[in-house]
DNA sequence: GCGATAATATGACCGTCATCATCTAAGCGT
DNA sequence: ACGCTTAGATGATGACGGTCATATTATCGC
């Protein structure tokens, strides 16, 4: 049966969320089209009406995830990002449980060396986008060093998540976390110009 | 046609050798057990005289990968490994390109979130030998320290690995590999006694 | 050497999945 | 309001892959 063209705009993007989701969860190969359909609450008949291919799904929804998620929260002031915020909440146990809801370079990022070139592409987009923001939040002075940091924490971050949900110990797999964090949090501090220290939340936390 | 037991323990070596290759270049799921067998110079047919199921096949390979794959080339002087020229090697465009024969951590650590648990637990054991084998090659002074600076590095590592494989770019791939690798350099120069500074190569490299 | 055993090969089975053909009913232009 | 258009449902198709049954032939214990 037919519906609004806004209507169907609308299930289009419910079935990016449904397949977004899906597969952070359980990886692009490993979840169905019929599944992503079912889940947006449709059958999978229609799905050829939206999507040229499962391929292109794969491209849409990394896309689309990866414009949802955002690295952090969009604070009252947007401009300066709290960098030790950002890596407690990236490296909880709360993040690296939720998966389905988390970022979708840490769930997806690996995978994406699989696919066609669309996903690769979105990926690529994404992950400019991620360290720009990341770079922005740097500490450091110059713009060199600003990329450098942000591509060295990053990739920190993504390889701690990967590597807590990988582990089947988890005692090993919360302090692959909390390690890491900490480490970060000591070397964002030798970066920082003293000036700055005030600045900081009074507890950094465990 | 039946072969001598030597024989056959040999070929389930074979077998091991291509599957490994072959789940690190293509994923666990890209690769079939026909594809693995031929691959070792067989015929399906055989498969289920070495293994319980393609799962069992997963779990043998990743540990045999991790088991065969050394963090280091074994140095002469065994004891104390080269930290500096370990990230320069593994944070390389050459291991980035070949994933088929380089670190089984970086090519599987985030499919195997999805494998049953033999196989996770085949990781998490690997993973405690490499940050046992990162925490000896840290300069840090107390135990604690080489643990977290051991999981820190260790994640940046595999991280940046992984998302300089899944990026479409090449230039921002070298970047990733390059700028991380400089970043860990800072940080391992920062924590290292000054004593030791006359010990490190005097090309750093870019 | 001979027969029981067992390692591979050949071929088949069954389920899953991506994709497509056809059907239906509801929106949209006139 | 009417009928053409089309979003989505139902069902089919063809390929692929994991697993198993059977055949074949060479090893190993006697």
């Amino acid at each position: 049966m037919r519906v609004s063209r806004a209507q169907m705009e609308e299930n289009h993007c419910a079935i990016l969320d449904a397949a977004s989701r899906l597969f952070r969860d359980r990886g692009f190969e490993a979840v169905s089209v019929s599944e992503v359909m079912k889940a947006a609450g449709f059958t999978h008949g229609g799905f050829y009406g939206h999507f040229r291919s499962k391929d292109d799904l794969v491209a849409q929804a990394l896309s689309h995830a990866l414009e949802v998620h955002p690295l952090a929260p969009q604070s009252p002031d947007s401009s300066s990002l709290d960098l030790d915020a950002i890596i407690d909440r990236y490296l909880s146990p709360r993040h690296r449980d939720n998966a389905a809801g988390g970022c979708p370079t840490a769930c997806l990022a690996a995978e994406t060396r699989h696919q066609p070139l669309a996903a690769k592409r979105a990926l690529t987009e994404g992950l400019r986008h991620q360290l720009e923001s990341l770079g922005q939040a740097s500490p450091e002075a110059e713009a060199e060093d600003k990329r450098r940091a942000a591509m060295g924490r990053w990739s920190a971050m993504v390889g701690a998540v990967i590597l807590a949900r990988a582990v089947d110990d988890p005692a090993l797999s919360d302090d692959i976390l909390e390690q890491t964090r900490e480490w970060l949090h000591q070397d964002l501090h030798q970066s920082l110009p003293q000036s700055l220290f005030q600045v900081l939340p009074s507890e950094t936390d465990t």
